[in-house]
DNA sequence: CTGAAAGCGCTTACAG
DNA sequence: CTGAAAGCGCTTACAG
């Protein structure tokens, strides 16, 4: 209500030397400064950022797309970004795409409309031309998921190798019948991280049989789901490798509701190393990605690419680490 | 880039009629709106929703002032809010301001320099003065905490109602001494479910003992670390009533490291009903709050504020629902 | 150090 | 049905 033109009424002066002293610019007069101040104090001046974003042509914000809030590892991630965004005072917008495809256009076209000076996207979305299309001109990173555009720098994990580990160490503990929970089919990061599992039992001369693939949602539901089939089949395998540790959760759920001890009768690993993994009966032994470290640095790319006319595309591949809980041990039968 | 000028000169008309075509306004011819329309597309025309709100002096967009996004109660409120701003075609912007109240004041202050059209704050911050000072003239609604703000409408349940059907359930359940453990001293919310604590157990005609109350955090350290000291007190009481399903989620934890059975040794019950507590071991008997709902109830009276132009506040309850899980069960034992 | 003026990209009375 | 013009609240060359 209040504008720039108010306190230059008010102070004697001109808007141009209000929004100066206002910001802090050089070339006014100190005098000047404190007066213009102490008027803006008076009626109650608060600056309009949208007048200001459309001068500068810059808002100051970024925007981060994914696909499910719910699920914790993306709060986690949320934070990560949050933090890089408010060490450069920017706005963090959150668009909440959900797995929806359509939805997702729609919500880019909103950021681009809203005039965001980048955007992290965590999708694979099928028709990636579209997403190029819509985010031309602007900056974009891609989180956690590879993104085909080659545009775009990429931040994230080897899937692969995390869940090699996951499975190696099942190995080592002297399982040979692994089983996989795996992730939506539509996720690239579900493909890897099962390929992960497959590679890890071949290296050790192990058969990755499809049978001991059971697939799950990447949430508390379908690992339960998947718990309650594949623990009909319990003589065929002695622990599973969960692909999230949303399933892990479901699954220990589905355990508990057949009456399977973990890990005496069935060893479990999940993926993410959400926080919760510590606080699961039992503790679960996890793949963790470093969350907050993921998101916080594709913020820092994110304001690279901002601030520099000809931005070079790094992929940075952030290590992941097997955290061991009490949710693995060596096989007390044999599958 | 390309702006409404260049359609206007490539379709050879005004910007006025450009307008109006391109917002489906009337008063354009149908030839007109569809030369204009192709030549949009032609150009790749994006409108630019900074120039529109300042233009309109409305952003369509809302904020969301949140303590902690990764507490699962928040983004399952954040859903409920997302889809009262889908259905009404506004961006909801989100501010994780943690319980840091300095922080707090500043993303507040940040939001209304965004110029947006409403704010729901959840949040109890000590200064309500300053805070209504920098909310004057946005509509306000207050989710889950009371503010003390009586320019505000207000949505939540009520917090004592549930805590006393949470303890009635256990007294119900044969239980005579019921510990609590209680969330941060700070928030309201906390005082309230204790108190609910408190009140049913005289109204049961016990007596609630301050020695039963332990403090937590509303996090699963909290519980954790709770449940680990009143463990070594476990002739004391045979039930808990904790705060919320993080701390309960805590507090199972603590039970399994020291290998206390729940319900069997000690039963529990939580507050929030999270997801997350239909998966634990054993799954959560809690007091339910219509989560989804009361994000999306203070999303409609939002809207209801921002298109009213002398709202009414209203104070709005939603009930809270009893979930009996298996961590709720008759003592076995007596205290 | 200070100000008049233009411009950011829209929308919307007001005239025709 | 159509357009010229003003206005939204700022910032920033450009002159002095």
């Amino acid at each position: 209500v209040v504008t720039v033109y108010d306190v230059a009424s008010a102070a004697g002066v001109s808007i141009a030397s209000v929004s100066r002293a206002l910001n802090g610019q050089p070339g006014v007069g100190r005098a000047t400064v404190e007066k213009i101040q102490r008027v803006a104090t008076e009626l109650g001046w608060s600056p309009n950022d949208i007048a200001r974003s459309l001068s500068e042509k810059t808002t100051r914000t970024i925007a981060l797309v994914l696909p499910d809030i719910t699920n914790p590892f993306f709060p986690e991630l949320v934070k990560g970004v949050q933090t890089a965004a408010d060490e450069r005072h920017n706005t963090l917008l959150l668009a909440n795409s959900g797995e929806d495809a359509e939805k997702f256009l729609r919500d880019l076209e909103a950021l681009r409309r809203k005039q965001v000076d980048g955007v992290i996207l965590i999708s694979d979305h099928p028709d990636q031309t579209r997403v190029a299309e819509i985010c031309a001109g602007i900056p974009v990173v891609a989180l956690d998921r590879d993104l085909g555009d080659p545009g775009a720098s990429v931040v994230g994990v080897d899937h692969e190798e995390g869940a090699r580990k996951a499975v190696a160490h099942l190995i080592e503990l002297g399982h040979r019948r692994i089983a996989h929970i795996a992730g939506p089919a539509a996720i690239e990061v579900s493909a890897r991280r099962r390929a992960g599992w497959a590679q890890a039992l071949e290296e050790a001369g192990l058969a990755a049989r499809s049978e001991l693939v059971v697939s799950g949602t990447f949430l508390e539901e379908g690992g339960f789901e998947a718990g309650l089939q594949i623990l009909d089949r319990l003589d065929e395998f002695t622990a599973v490798f969960a692909a999230n540790d949303l399933t892990a959760v479901g699954f220990l759920a589905a355990c508990a509701s057949r009456g399977v001890q973990v890990p005496h009768e069935v060893s479990l690993v999940g993926f993410d190393g959400i926080h919760l993994t510590r606080y699961t009966t039992p503790t679960l032994t996890t793949v963790a990605q470093p969350i907050f470290d993921l998101g916080h640095r594709a913020g820092e790319l994110l304001f690279e690419a901002i601030s520099t006319e000809d931005p070079v595309k790094v992929k940075e591949i952030l290590p992941t680490r097997l955290v061991v809980g009490a949710s693995s041990a060596a096989p007390r039968r044999s599958a």
